[in-house]
DNA sequence: TAGATTGTTAATCGATTAACAATC
DNA sequence: TAGATTGTTAATCGATTAACAATC
């Protein structure tokens, strides 16, 4: 937990670190080595030991790592204690998919509200969340701190909602919106591209069709 | 397009520049050279340059690239110009949402068919094509050569659909549900765990707020 | 204590960047 | 031709791996 910088890569493959820790867990695995877990994570386990070091170092030597200590801990770092709120934007099939998703609340975020301009879902409820309208966006935010915006709208009005949302205070955007947002200085945004794993998959059939 | 081994780390950026020329294309730009096209990627020119020399080299001294050419031949690297085809197993939100997903179709992909075991969804119709029962998947890959299999089903069915999908023939899978897949050697498998880069936008927050 | 396994340093490997000659 | 920009080599940088002393 100190303040070197740490490398990107290594932030990147935090989240799957505490996947599979949560796995073992629940198998009732409480302890592991970096060997063992290099084995099923199929990495080596000179990169588990210096990822984890780049944070000062979860384990004990001739013991390994106590599980749920370091998920805990890899929590920590990752910010999930701070229990993120976040609302989603669009209530299409996708908005609904993640309003419905189970790993976000696993993780500590909290969905406070679903916001869509489609008349036919005003009012109705998803996931025990009733469906206010865009309209109502920035009110909303007036009143409440979200930390995270979830973009699941068209992308002709993801810029639109985006800017809206930036201005009343939210600092994360996880956008599933086609094309680039322009947002200021001191928010964040992740864009999540589901056609790119379905590029690289057909690369690697062809590969393997061709070899 | 020779057979030294192009790294990785390379063929997962080709998505972005498909993307990114797609969007050049757009509008109406039909040639760019490699600061151009590096300045709007937020890379290096050299990077640009090096990845596509990976390839052969698709540009021409003193002009910079063919914005349609490149996309065509990059898309060629990816195997987009065979037409894969595709189907989606699980019609849940996150299913419907891949099958009205616009870029899936744009990249060459062609979705043949959607199954599900939901009584209340079987016969009904997504993006124009009838849902089936998971039981004829089998029947139906038998007469029918498909390359990819969209996985879209709780975690407790993922492993059973597969197996069956491998079993008959299936190359490629792209799995949205959580926990891994074991599959046969020469199949490949891709994994979006959509809760990742929420996990890492938590953390770029939290140290946006520190700092 | 002896065995195991970490934390950490040093060596290797590969990817990115810089630079420039080739050439359109 | 002169200017622009690639293709490509060489230099730098950073990440991964190997090795082992520290220590539980």
């Amino acid at each position: 937990m100190d303040n070197k910088k740490v490398p990107d890569i290594v932030i990147t493959r935090l989240p799957r670190y505490y996947r599979y820790l949560g796995e073992l867990l629940d198998q009732d695995i409480t302890r592991i080595s970096s060997g063992e877990l290099s084995r099923r994570m199929n990495v080596s386990s000179s990169q588990v030991r210096q990822d984890f070091n780049h944070f000062g170092g979860f384990g004990q030597q001739g013991y390994g790592y106590n599980v749920e200590y370091l998920q805990t801990e890899i929590g920590k770092i990752l910010g999930l204690d701070r229990g993120n709120s976040a609302i989603i934007i669009g209530a299409g099939n996708l908005g609904r998919a993640l309003a419905c998703h189970g790993g976000f609340a696993k993780r500590g975020f909290k969905l406070v509200a679903i916001f869509d301009n489609n008349e036919a879902v005003l009012g109705t409820k998803i996931n025990g969340i009733e469906v206010q309208s865009v309209d109502a966006l920035e009110e909303f935010l007036k009143n409440r701190k979200v930390d995270i915006a979830i973009l699941a709208v068209p992308k002709a009005s993801v810029q639109g909602v985006a800017d809206t949302a930036a201005k009343c205070g939210i600092k994360g955007f996880l956008n599933f919106s086609y094309g680039e947002l322009k947002l200021p200085e001191g928010t964040e945004v992740e864009n999540v591209h589901i056609s790119d794993p379905l590029m690289t998959l057909s690369y690697k059939i062809k590969k393997g069709r061709d070899e």
